[in-house]
DNA sequence: GCCAGCTACCTTGCAGCGCATGGTAGCGAT
DNA sequence: ATCGCTACCATGCGCTGCAAGGTAGCTGGC
């Protein structure tokens, strides 16, 4: 068995985290440092507050995503992230391409041929 | 139903390409423009020279792959591509990373929370 | 009162990889 | 001899994840 980097996993992260955070707030608001709990709780998807808030910063600005400002019980105010409209139209889309590639994935490292 | 844009795909295969790769020549030998268009019938996996043969060259400087130079029945010289024992352990151990990751992925598409 | 530690937000600069583009060359057919 | 296909390769850009660092509110202990 030979240990594979961080680094490499780091790259599968690549544009699939987008998705995983409209997910997130799909049903329910969540919080930017809620989120990167969220994440870490799911193997493979652990980030840094580095690499999620400028991608909530992006979100916002492409409209997928819009925020209010409340107040935490205890601590400082948090901004809360709900899904738009368009964010959920962008994020069933990306679903129907993820089992595409998913299911491409699979049978190529399983067969070593390509379906 | 909303497009979303193949450079969003694009990311998607970051990563996943290298392995894609090593898996085609996990069983028999090609050579690099034979890989490109094996990818090519995997949707979602679409992918050009210009991508390919950096890696190729990444994936030789790094000795998972090992390379000879055959004479093409028609056309010019081909270079033919196979997996080393490095990179058979290597791919052995991504497998075993991309089942968690993907199942994490799918996890939260599908739910909206992490598992 | 005040300081340590947690929560919570954000910015900046770097690095890696996929991609578009462009270039070279062998071979066969018209 | 020119065109088109095959087959190889290199260069520069852009996007995104990450490390590192910064600000500030709140709570509890002394």
């Amino acid at each position: 068995m030979v240990a594979i980097g961080e680094s490499v996993i780091s790259q599968l992260r690549r544009g699939v985290l987008e998705f995983c955070v409209l997910a997130l707030v799909r049903d329910e608001e969540r919080y930017g440092f809620e989120i990167v709990r969220a994440l870490s709780e799911a193997s493979g998807l652990v980030t840094t507050e580095g690499t999620l808030y400028p991608l909530l910063g992006r979100l916002r600005k492409e409209g997928v995503v819009e925020t209010t400002w409340r107040e935490s019980p205890s601590g400082p105010p948090r901004r809360y992230y709900r899904l738009t409209a368009a964010g959920a139209a962008k994020l069933a889309a990306f679903a129907a391409e993820w089992v595409r590639f998913r299911d491409s994935v699979d049978a190529l490292l399983e067969t070593g041929v390509p379906r």
